[in-house]
DNA sequence: TTATTTGCAAAAACTTTGCTGATAA
DNA sequence: TTATCAGCAAAGTTTTTGCAAATAA
């Protein structure tokens, strides 16, 4: 069954908010965004709509390293850098191995769906403070 | 300031128990594992011993997709793969692409530590029962 | 009109922490 | 002997859910 679904202003304005960044937000930078906008939104809608994003392939949640899930406002496939100073996200300019996945399926007995390449360091900002 | 440690029974039998088996176990099954030899373990002590093995370079934690953190009774460098249907970590047999974090190095702003390249799919077990 | 969505609060899921007694060395 | 560690319970953090009111279509 296919949902009805409506376009709530909340639900506008959590998109644009996500996209309107390049550094991943996770749910609560993300509502601390929306709630500038929006001041009565709750973070439950946050996590909904994203959710929902998620599963309509609008978004993509990119499940990366730290406590939270972050969020990637594009649903196409890309690599990730992860700053374990301040916990940014950077999208990494690499195109995407898509032979991995069928090397691997030859010895592996899986069915492999899918791969995350993520890699992790410090990002310019935090190099220069915290690296003397 | 170095931390006088001790070997305790706790110790020594949650690190068996996590080398024991290949799955990459999450606190909370490794908790299971090791009550079944010390009835009366508690869950904080196998969560702060296993902090204490990745703190001393003996095991690692695996931050992969879903919703816990996983454990590698090893601390070498490898590739994992993640089954979708019942959440167990293999290893890949492929072998790690040093290389990757220098050639990247040269194009972004980043320090770069290191990556994890991370596969997901279903394993044998889960392709049998939910593949039809 | 009415089924979806929201806000709020509570619960759930996972992990960490404070404290006191136990214990390895 | 004594500083580290364990067990227990409580708290912290992040995410999900139940429910009544609001609302897009």
């Amino acid at each position: 069954m296919v949902d009805k679904f409506r376009i709530t202003n909340q639900r506008e304005i959590i998109l644009e908010e996500l996209r309107a960044v390049k550094t991943h937000p996770t749910a609560d930078e993300l509502f601390d965004k929306v709630r500038a906008r929006l001041p009565r939104v709750s973070l439950a809608t946050v996590y909904r709509n994203l959710e929902w994003l998620c599963q309509q392939g609008i978004v993509q949640k990119i499940e990366v390293g730290g406590r939270q899930k972050r969020f990637d406002g594009t649903a196409n496939l890309h690599y990730h850098i992860r700053c374990i100073g301040c916990g940014r996200v950077d999208d990494v300019d690499m195109s995407p191995v898509e032979t991995l996945d069928h090397d691997l399926s030859d010895k592996s007995g899986y069915t492999i769906m899918g791969h995350r390449l993520e890699f992790w360091g410090t990002c310019p900002a935090c190099s220069r403070s915290g690296g003397s």
